[in-house]
DNA sequence: AGACGTGGTGAACGGTGTTTACCAGACTAA
DNA sequence: TTAGTCTGGTAAACACCGTTCACCACGTCT
C-alpha cells in the first residue's frame, strides 16, 4: 500500500543526496568548478540519473539558494553590545557580514557571482525573507523613535545605506581585494561606523530610496520590466550561465 | 634590414587584435562565456594560433586587467561640485563608481569576479596605481588640514571607507543585486553621502585599518603569506580558474 | 504470468581549454 | 641560386564540460 509513499520517499532522499554533494563541492571548488559529473560521481549515479531530479544545474542552484536565504534568516542574530539601540541596529546589519564569513560560498551564490542564473520574479522563496525585512524595518523605526537617529529619518534609507556599506566590506574581503595585511572586520565595522555616524548626522532625513517598496536584494530578473537606469542606458550585459541555446 | 622589426610590429598587430577581440567579446557576454575559439574565429586565426601569443586564457585577464587599470587611472575625474574640500574628496571615490557604469566589464573583471585568476604579487602593472592612490591620501589629506574632516582623521581610513562603501553600491548595481525599482546612482549617493558625513562627525579619527601600508585593492594572491584574518580562519575556498591541473 | 511504467544507464552531441605533430613559407647563409 | 633553418599557423587530438536520448531492467499492477 505504501508504496507510493516509499517511492516518494526515495526520490525526496537522492534528491537530498544531490544538494549535500553540490553543497559540499561547492563549498570546496567553487560554484563553477563543479560539473554535473563531480556531482554525480560522488552521489555515485550516473550524470544523467541527476536530470531527473533537476532540470538542469542551474535549479541546483537554486534549491541552494532557497537554502541560504533561509539559513540566513534562521540563523540567531548576535546580541546588541549594548541597550542603545544604535547597536541594536548595529547588529542586525552585521549578522549580514557575520554570513558572508560564515557562509561563503552562498553568500558569493546569493549576491556576488554574476556567471549564476537570474532567479526569476515569482520565485517561491520570496515570503519568508519579505517578513524578515519587514521585522528589520520594525527595529530600525524603534530606534528612530527613541532618539538613536534624527525624526525624518527614513528607516529603509536606514537599511539599504548600512546593508550597502557593509556589501562592499562584505565583497572586497570575499572576492580578495583586500589591501595587504588588512583586517576585513576592522574594515567592515569602520564602514559601518562611519554610515552610521553619518546617519546619525541626519544623512538619513529625507532620504527616498524606494521608488517601488518591492523586493529583496537578490540577483531578480528583471528583464521583462522597462530598464531605468542612469546615464548609460544599457552597458551592463547580459552574463548568463553557460547553455547551449547562444 | 627592417624585418625584425616588421616582424615584431606584425606579431603586435595580432597580440593587439587578440586583446580587442577578447575585449569585445567579453563585454557583450561576460568573461567567462567567452571561448578561445571564439576569440580565434573572430581574429580569424585557429584557436592553437593564440597559444603562441598568450600563454592561457589565463594571461588575456591579465592583460585586459592591465588596460582596465590604465583606464581607470588615465579617465579624468569629473571636476567637483564646490571649492569645498568635502566635495573634491567626493569626486575623487565618485570615479570610482563611474568607472564600475562606464567600463562594467573591466570593473567585474578587476574587482568582482572570483573565478578569475589570481594576479601576482610581482605584477608590472602595480606602480602607477600605486602612483594614484599615493594622489587621493594627499588630497584626502590637503581636505583635512582645510578642516573638513576633523584633526586626527587617518587619510588613508577615510580612502578605505569611502571606496568600500561605494564598492557596495558599484557591486549590487553591477551584480543585478538592487531591489526592485531601486536607483543604483541614487543609492550609491546615498551611501557615499553616509560614509562622508560619518567621517566629518570623527568616524575616521584613531582609526588605524593600515597594517602594512601595502598594495592595492586587487585580487592579489597572497598565497604564500600568513592568513591573518578573524574568526573563521580559512573557510573560504579558493576558488580558481578551470585548468586540468586539478 | 504478462503488460506496463519508471528510474537509471551508456553513448552520443556539441561545446570547452590546451597540447602536439607537422607543414608551408619566409628568412639567411654559402 | 640554392640549401638549410627558423617560425607562425594549422589540423587533430586529449580530456573535460552540460545535456539529450534510446534503451533496459526491475518493481508494480492487472
Amino acid at each position: 500500500m505504501g508504496v507510493k509513499e516509499r517511492q516518494e520517499r526515495e526520490r525526496e532522499a537522492v534528491a537530498r543526496a544531490i544538494l549535500d554533494a553540490a553543497r559540499d563541492l561547492f563549498v570546496t571548488h567553487g560554484y563553477h568548478n563543479v560539473s554535473i559529473r563531480k556531482i554525480a560521481e560522488r552521489i555515485e549515479y550516473s550524470p544523467a540519473a541527476i536530470y531527473s531530479y533537476f532540470p538542469s544545474k542551474d535549479d541546483i542552484f537554486f534549491a541552494l539558494a532557497a537554502e541560504g536565504f533561509q539559513l540566513l534568516v534562521s540563523t540567531p542574530i548576535e546580541p546588541p553590545a549594548s541597550d542603545d539601540p544604535i547597536d541594536d541596529v548595529r547588529a542586525m546589519v552585521w549578522h549580514y557580514y557575520v554570513f558572508s564569513k560564515s557562509h561563503p560560498e552562498y553568500f558569493a551564490l546569493m549576491f556576488i557571482d554574476r556567471t549564476v542564473p537570474r532567479i526569476t520574479r515569482d520565485w517561491q522563496g520570496f515570503a519568508f525573507v519579505a517578513d524578515m525585512k519587514r521585522q528589520l524595518h520594525e527595529r530600525i523605526q524603534r530606534a528612530i523613535d527613541k532618539g538613536a537617529f534624527p525624526a525624518g529619518t527614513s528607516p529603509h534609507a536606514v537599511f539599504r545605506i548600512l546593508v550597502t556599506a557593509l556589501h562592499g566590506a562584505a565583497t572586497l574581503r570575499l572576492c580578495s581585494r583586500m589591501e595587504h595585511g588588512e583586517d576585513g572586520d576592522v574594515l567592515a565595522r569602520a564602514t559601518l561606523h562611519a554610515a552610521l555616524e553619518g546617519l546619525r548626522a541626519g544623512a538619513g532625513v529625507n532620504c527616498h530610496l524606494d521608488t517601488c517598496h518591492g523586493s529583496t536584494p537578490m540577483n531578480i530578473d528583471h528583464s521583462r520590466e522597462s530598464a531605468s537606469s542612469g546615464a548609460h542606458p544599457s552597458v551592463i550585459p547580459e552574463v548568463r550561465t553557460d547553455r547551449h541555446d547562444s
